[in-house]
DNA sequence: CCCTGATTCGC
DNA sequence: GCGAATCAGG
Protein backbone atom coordinates (compact mmCIF):
# COMPACT_ATOMS: atom_id res chain seq x y z
CA UNK A 1 0.00 0.00 0.00
CA UNK A 2 1.62 3.01 -1.34
CA UNK A 3 0.74 6.94 -0.16
CA UNK A 4 -1.27 8.44 -2.48
CA UNK A 5 -2.47 11.96 -2.45
CA UNK A 6 -5.52 10.97 -1.03
CA UNK A 7 -4.62 8.85 1.82
CA UNK A 8 -1.67 11.41 2.98
CA UNK A 9 -4.55 14.07 3.04
CA UNK A 10 -6.35 11.56 5.07
CA UNK A 11 -4.00 10.91 7.04
CA UNK A 12 -2.82 14.86 7.46
CA UNK A 13 -6.71 15.85 8.14
CA UNK A 14 -7.15 13.25 10.94
CA UNK A 15 -3.57 13.81 12.42
CA UNK A 16 -4.54 17.44 12.78
CA UNK A 17 -8.27 16.70 13.77
CA UNK A 18 -6.93 14.44 17.02
CA UNK A 19 -7.25 11.29 15.72
CA UNK A 20 -4.37 8.57 17.37
CA UNK A 21 -2.55 7.14 14.81
CA UNK A 22 -3.80 3.49 15.48
CA UNK A 23 -7.59 5.21 14.19
CA UNK A 24 -6.13 6.76 11.31
CA UNK A 25 -4.31 3.14 10.55
CA UNK A 26 -7.23 1.56 10.77
CA UNK A 27 -8.86 4.03 8.54
CA UNK A 28 -6.78 3.82 5.76
CA UNK A 29 -5.88 0.31 6.10
CA UNK A 30 -3.10 -1.86 5.13
CA UNK A 31 -0.95 0.24 7.21
CA UNK A 32 0.31 -0.22 10.44
CA UNK A 33 0.17 2.63 13.14
CA UNK A 34 3.75 2.79 12.77
CA UNK A 35 3.59 3.37 9.09
CA UNK A 36 1.30 6.55 9.96
CA UNK A 37 3.35 7.67 12.76
CA UNK A 38 6.32 7.02 10.56
CA UNK A 39 4.64 9.20 7.56
CA UNK A 40 3.44 11.59 9.91
CA UNK A 41 6.71 12.85 10.81
CA UNK A 42 8.05 12.82 7.49
CA UNK A 43 5.11 15.11 6.51
CA UNK A 44 6.52 17.51 9.21
CA UNK A 45 3.10 16.90 11.04
CA UNK A 46 5.25 16.74 14.06
CA UNK A 47 3.98 17.67 17.70
CA UNK A 48 1.43 16.53 19.90
CA UNK A 49 1.29 15.73 23.14
CA UNK A 50 3.05 12.75 23.53
CA UNK A 51 2.68 10.26 26.46
CA UNK A 52 6.37 9.46 26.86
CA UNK A 53 8.21 13.17 26.08
CA UNK A 54 8.31 15.07 28.87
CA UNK A 55 5.56 18.35 27.87
CA UNK A 56 6.64 21.95 28.52
CA UNK A 57 5.02 23.15 31.72
CA UNK A 58 2.22 24.54 30.97
CA UNK A 59 1.44 28.22 32.18
CA UNK A 60 -1.12 27.63 34.62
CA UNK A 61 -4.54 27.86 32.24
CA UNK A 62 -6.81 29.10 35.15
CA UNK A 63 -5.96 29.57 39.35
CA UNK A 64 -8.46 26.70 41.01
CA UNK A 65 -10.19 28.93 43.35
CA UNK A 66 -11.26 26.96 45.85
CA UNK A 67 -14.72 27.18 44.99
CA UNK A 68 -16.22 23.54 45.30
CA UNK A 69 -19.65 24.63 43.89
CA UNK A 70 -19.91 23.86 40.30
CA UNK A 71 -21.69 26.03 38.66
CA UNK A 72 -24.49 25.21 36.50
CA UNK A 73 -22.83 25.18 33.03
CA UNK A 74 -24.89 28.17 31.19
CA UNK A 75 -25.60 27.70 27.67
CA UNK A 76 -23.05 29.60 25.52
CA UNK A 77 -24.15 31.80 23.25
CA UNK A 78 -25.04 30.36 20.19
CA UNK A 79 -21.59 31.67 18.72
CA UNK A 80 -18.63 32.26 20.52
CA UNK A 81 -15.96 32.88 18.12
CA UNK A 82 -13.48 35.26 18.83
CA UNK A 83 -13.05 37.40 15.88
CA UNK A 84 -9.01 36.97 15.77
CA UNK A 85 -7.92 38.75 18.84
CA UNK A 86 -4.85 41.07 18.14
CA UNK A 87 -2.42 38.34 18.50
CA UNK A 88 1.23 38.15 16.74
CA UNK A 89 1.57 34.40 17.77
CA UNK A 90 0.14 32.12 15.38
CA UNK A 91 -3.12 31.83 16.32
CA UNK A 92 -4.15 27.39 16.93
CA UNK A 93 -4.42 26.19 14.14
CA UNK A 94 -8.38 25.27 13.13
CA UNK A 95 -9.10 21.84 14.34
CA UNK A 96 -9.91 20.34 10.74
CA UNK A 97 -13.37 18.96 9.69
CA UNK A 98 -14.44 15.78 11.71
CA UNK A 99 -16.39 12.75 11.73
CA UNK A 100 -19.82 13.50 9.72
CA UNK A 101 -22.71 11.80 9.92
CA UNK A 102 -25.34 11.75 7.29
CA UNK A 103 -28.49 9.68 6.62
CA UNK A 104 -27.79 9.86 3.04
CA UNK A 105 -24.02 8.81 3.02
CA UNK A 106 -22.81 11.48 1.46
CA UNK A 107 -19.31 11.85 0.42
CA UNK A 108 -17.35 14.37 1.66
CA UNK A 109 -15.17 16.69 -0.21
CA UNK A 110 -12.39 17.11 2.10
CA UNK A 111 -10.59 20.75 1.66
CA UNK A 112 -7.29 19.77 3.11
CA UNK A 113 -7.09 22.88 6.03
CA UNK A 114 -3.50 24.08 4.81
CA UNK A 115 -0.52 22.70 7.17
CA UNK A 116 -0.26 24.14 10.37
CA UNK A 117 2.35 25.91 11.52
CA UNK A 118 4.61 24.02 13.72
CA UNK A 119 4.63 25.58 16.52
CA UNK A 120 6.13 24.37 20.20
CA UNK A 121 5.62 26.96 22.30
CA UNK A 122 2.99 26.80 24.80
CA UNK A 123 -0.22 28.78 23.78
CA UNK A 124 -2.82 30.36 25.79
CA UNK A 125 -5.91 27.92 24.59
CA UNK A 126 -8.34 29.87 23.27
CA UNK A 127 -11.48 28.19 22.54
CA UNK A 128 -14.47 29.23 20.88
CA UNK A 129 -18.34 27.50 21.28
CA UNK A 130 -20.29 26.43 18.70
CA UNK A 131 -23.62 25.17 18.24
CA UNK A 132 -25.15 22.49 20.20
CA UNK A 133 -21.96 23.00 22.87
CA UNK A 134 -19.23 21.52 20.93
CA UNK A 135 -16.35 22.93 22.10
CA UNK A 136 -13.06 23.50 20.15
CA UNK A 137 -10.15 21.81 20.97
CA UNK A 138 -6.62 21.99 19.71
CA UNK A 139 -5.29 19.32 18.39
CA UNK A 140 -3.93 17.54 21.30
CA UNK A 141 -6.37 17.67 24.05
CA UNK A 142 -9.02 15.19 24.57
CA UNK A 143 -11.44 16.38 26.45
CA UNK A 144 -14.14 13.70 28.03
CA UNK A 145 -17.23 14.21 26.83
CA UNK A 146 -18.28 17.22 28.67
CA UNK A 147 -21.43 17.39 27.49
CA UNK A 148 -21.88 21.29 28.01
CA UNK A 149 -24.73 20.84 25.25
CA UNK A 150 -28.11 22.66 25.23
CA UNK A 151 -30.22 20.25 23.49
CA UNK A 152 -29.92 22.98 21.09
CA UNK A 153 -32.59 22.04 17.99
CA UNK A 154 -30.40 21.94 14.81
CA UNK A 155 -32.12 23.01 11.43
CA UNK A 156 -31.84 20.52 8.96
CA UNK A 157 -29.38 21.09 6.27
CA UNK A 158 -30.11 23.54 3.80
CA UNK A 159 -28.51 26.03 1.64
CA UNK A 160 -30.51 29.49 1.53
CA UNK A 161 -33.33 29.58 -1.11
CA UNK A 162 -31.27 32.38 -2.64
CA UNK A 163 -27.92 30.32 -3.18
CA UNK A 164 -29.82 27.34 -3.22
CA UNK A 165 -29.16 27.00 -7.19
CA UNK A 166 -25.14 26.56 -7.69
CA UNK A 167 -22.33 27.54 -5.09
CA UNK A 168 -19.59 25.54 -7.40
CA UNK A 169 -15.93 24.60 -6.15
CA UNK A 170 -14.74 27.83 -7.78
CA UNK A 171 -17.29 29.74 -5.70
CA UNK A 172 -15.96 28.51 -2.34
CA UNK A 173 -13.73 31.10 -0.21
CA UNK A 174 -12.88 31.27 3.46
CA UNK A 175 -16.46 32.95 4.68
CA UNK A 176 -18.95 30.62 2.80
CA UNK A 177 -19.98 27.42 4.36
CA UNK A 178 -17.98 24.35 2.11
CA UNK A 179 -20.24 21.88 3.48
CA UNK A 180 -21.12 19.37 0.46
CA UNK A 181 -24.22 18.78 -0.95
CA UNK A 182 -24.92 15.50 -2.89
CA UNK A 183 -22.55 13.91 -4.47
CA UNK A 184 -19.27 15.00 -6.14
CA UNK A 185 -19.70 14.00 -10.13
CA UNK A 186 -23.76 14.55 -9.91
CA UNK A 187 -25.03 17.40 -11.94
CA UNK A 188 -26.40 19.51 -8.85
CA UNK A 189 -23.22 18.49 -6.44
CA UNK A 190 -22.43 21.93 -4.97
CA UNK A 191 -21.96 23.33 -1.51
CA UNK A 192 -23.44 24.80 1.01
CA UNK A 193 -22.74 28.23 0.71
CA UNK A 194 -23.50 29.84 3.60
CA UNK A 195 -22.20 32.14 5.75
CA UNK A 196 -19.53 30.39 7.63
CA UNK A 197 -19.34 30.46 11.59
CA UNK A 198 -16.54 32.80 12.05
CA UNK A 199 -13.62 30.38 12.65
CA UNK A 200 -14.91 27.41 11.47
CA UNK A 201 -15.28 26.18 7.26
CA UNK A 202 -18.96 25.20 8.08
CA UNK A 203 -22.26 27.18 8.46
CA UNK A 204 -23.59 26.73 12.17
CA UNK A 205 -25.72 24.38 11.16
CA UNK A 206 -23.37 22.15 9.55
CA UNK A 207 -20.69 22.81 12.35
CA UNK A 208 -23.05 20.48 14.51
CA UNK A 209 -22.32 17.68 12.25
CA UNK A 210 -19.14 18.16 11.65
CA UNK A 211 -18.07 18.38 15.12
CA UNK A 212 -18.87 15.76 17.65
CA UNK A 213 -17.76 15.27 21.67
CA UNK A 214 -15.35 12.40 20.81
CA UNK A 215 -16.07 9.70 23.50
CA UNK A 216 -13.58 7.12 24.44
CA UNK A 217 -12.79 4.38 22.42
CA UNK A 218 -14.18 1.56 23.86
CA UNK A 219 -17.67 3.72 24.38
CA UNK A 220 -17.65 4.14 20.75
CA UNK A 221 -19.70 2.26 18.28
CA UNK A 222 -18.01 0.33 15.53
CA UNK A 223 -16.47 2.58 13.22
CA UNK A 224 -18.20 5.64 13.27
CA UNK A 225 -19.30 7.10 9.82
CA UNK A 226 -15.38 7.76 8.33
CA UNK A 227 -14.69 11.10 7.57
CA UNK A 228 -12.79 12.54 5.06
CA UNK A 229 -14.67 10.07 2.40
CA UNK A 230 -13.65 7.10 4.82
CA UNK A 231 -11.29 4.39 3.96
CA UNK A 232 -10.99 2.19 1.55
CA UNK A 233 -13.03 -0.52 2.11
CA UNK A 234 -11.00 -3.90 1.63
C1' DC B 1 -1.40 -5.87 30.37
C1' DC B 2 -3.55 -2.17 27.43
C1' DC B 3 -2.84 2.24 25.17
C1' DT B 4 -0.07 6.29 23.28
C1' DG B 5 3.67 8.86 20.16
C1' DA B 6 8.94 9.17 19.27
C1' DT B 7 12.90 7.36 17.50
C1' DT B 8 16.02 4.37 15.23
C1' DC B 9 17.75 2.04 11.43
C1' DG B 10 17.84 -1.62 7.83
C1' DC B 11 15.80 -1.85 3.68
C1' DG C 1 10.94 7.22 1.72
C1' DC C 2 9.18 3.49 4.24
C1' DG C 3 7.84 1.00 8.40
C1' DA C 4 9.05 -2.75 11.97
C1' DA C 5 11.30 -2.76 16.12
C1' DT C 6 12.07 -0.56 19.96
C1' DC C 7 11.61 2.73 23.60
C1' DA C 8 9.16 4.95 27.21
C1' DG C 9 5.24 7.25 29.62
C1' DG C 10 0.16 6.84 30.99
Amino acid sequence: MSWTDERIDTLKTMWEAGQTASQIAEALGGVSRNAVIGKAHRLGLQSRPSPVKANEPVAVAAPVAPEPAPVAPEPAPVVAAPPAPPQPEPAPEPVAAMAVEDEDDEDDVEEATAAPAPVREPQPILRSVGPGGFVRQSPGEQQPPATPAPPRRLVPAKPSPEIAGKTTLLDLNDRICKWPLGHPGEPDFHFCGDKVNPGFPYCVAHCGHAYQAQLPRRDRRPPPPLPFGGPRVR
